[in-house]
DNA sequence: ATGTAC
């Protein structure tokens, strides 16, 4: 075994640092604890927090929450932030999925009432929302009426009459980051989003329904409209071939770009362009344009699973009550104002696979989650729970406002297939009460709960960390796989 | 994650 450049040393319970060191321009720090740091120190996502300490104009730490695993360049389940002036962005940061992100609804319907049903509405699903990689059949745009989208974010399916005006308040940045930029989106990237809108793509993207089976904040449950046995329903998809397009363009020319801005990398998969330069503006344009196809992608699929549901089981929206809770981004980069050192200034914070995680008072939550700090939307796996977390303030102290994203892969797709071979995965989630639909041959196996960390784990260590609190545990009923 | 290689 080679010797690493740089030491892991514990801090406390749940951090773990790696001093600065090197070429490092600000030390590491890992959120884990005994439990989970094994996962951590068998792949490269230390090496990659370390490399990514390394970048120009980075300030705080280069963190790691405890879902980290081995990514493109920045480790997925990392955060970092570039001063506005002599700080990068970089798009191996944010990640190929722009705007990868779930949301969750609430019903007026519990578990009981559900369970017999489950079946005839996953199979609905399953027919109405198109699903799988390169999956197209759902909206078709032309060029303009596209770009009106990439603007327009969430408010463009609303203003199209898929959901209500309402929805956007209930949703990071409203639905939409500002300073979208179509004409900096590439006539490729136009060309793979035209007719993905409203579908679902593969991997671990999904639709899935659980409810709530356990309570742990009474008091923001109440106030969220969340209570025990409660079904909800859950988004996890981004921006599809559109943004994976918008990352590619962007990655090649800054992979061109970075010897001339004099900035030496520890890996070319960080490659990145500083923060004023004219391709950082269209970069950032162009990001945020692919974001915004991701909010409108989100609120889509919810309109259709509402709609599905409405008609496969003949409900009315009444008995329904289908209710946006919150939509996150876990892939993005964004503008924000944070305190260093007593000082406020302003950052660029790159979440790849990390949550923003506002408490409350923040002034860019909306007023519907100022009292209480804004959902914190995290899936697991197939088979265990999901979590929905309050954001706490020791996210703006310590990680720009962030928390974890998932419960984290620990296994790669090809260990998992060898791993699961010969066993029925659709048979064990059945005899777990979870009935699932998928589309790809290895999907299932790919995806199967074991490929994952426990997210119990991972959400404990936030919540010890102080990031976010837990409100309450989604136990799946069943699920859609692309 | 991804028309899983243009």
């Amino acid at each position: 075994m080679t010797q690493k450049p740089y030491k892991l040393v514990q801090i406390d319970e749940v951090r773990w640092e790696i001093p600065r060191t090197g070429k490092m321009r600000v030390p590491g720090l890992i959120y884990t604890d005994a439990r989970t740091l094994p996962d951590i120190e068998k792949d490269e996502s230390a090496d990659q927090v370390y490399n990514v300490a390394q970048l120009p104009g980075i300030v705080g730490r280069s963190l790691a929450m405890p879902d980290v695993h081995w990514g493109y360049g920045f480790p997925i389940g990392g955060v970092a932030a570039f001063d506005e002036h002599e700080g990068v962005v970089s798009p191996g940061g944010v990640g190929y999925d722009i705007n990868c992100g779930v949301r969750i609804a609430l019903t007026g319907l519990n578990k009981e009432s559900l369970y017999p049903r489950i079946r005839p509405l996953i199979d609905s699903f399953f027919a109405k929302v198109p699903s799988g990689v390169g999956s197209r059949g759902g909206i078709r745009l032309n060029k303009s009426e596209l770009s009106k989208v990439l603007k327009a974010g969430a408010a463009w399916a609303v203003s199209q009459g898929m959901g209500e005006e309402s929805d956007l308040d209930r949703i990071e940045a409203g639905g939409a980051l500002q300073g979208a930029d179509p004409s900096v989106v590439s006539d490729r990237a136009f060309e793979r989003g035209k007719d993905q809108l409203g579908t679902l793509g593969s991997g671990n993207h999904f639709l899935e329904i659980g409810f709530i089976e356990k309570i742990f904040d009474e008091d923001t449950a109440a106030q969220w409209g969340i209570v025990q046995d409660q079904v909800t329903v859950m988004v996890h998809s981004g921006s599809r071939g559109l943004g994976y397009q918008v990352c590619d363009d962007f990655l090649a020319r800054m992979v061109k770009s970075v010897a001339a801005e004099g900035i030496e990398l520890p890996d070319r998969q960080l490659a990145c362009t500083r923060l004023h330069t004219p391709l950082a503006r269209e970069y950032l344009g162009a990001m945020a344009a692919a974001a915004n196809f991701a909010f409108a992608n989100r609120q889509i699929l919810m309109h259709l699973a509402r709609t599905t549901w409405e008609k496969s089981l003949g409900i009315s929206p009444r008995e329904l009550q289908f209710r946006l809770l919150y939509d996150v981004c876990h892939n993005v980069a964004k503008f924000e104002m944070h305190t260093l050192n007593g000082q406020k200034r302003r950052v660029m914070v790159h979440r790849k696979g990390a949550t923003r995680a506002f408490p409350k008072n923040h002034p860019e939550l909306s007023e519907v989650y100022r009292s209480t700090g804004q959902p914190v939307l995290i899936p697991g796996d197939m088979g265990r729970a999901s979590y929905i977390l309050a954001g706490q303030e020791g996210a703006m102290n310590e990680t720009f406002g962030s928390a974890c994203h998932g419960a984290g892969r620990i296994l790669s797709r090809h260990e998992a297939l060898r791993q699961t071979k010969g066993r029925s995965i659709e048979r064990e989630l059945q005899d777990q009460n979870v009935y699932p639909r998928w589309v790809g041959r290895k999907t299932l196996r790919e995806e199967f709960p074991h490929a994952y960390k426990d997210v119990s784990i991972v959400v404990d260590v936030v919540q010890r960390a102080g990031l976010a609190r837990k409100v309450a545990r989604i136990r799946p009923m069943g699920v859609v796989k692309g």
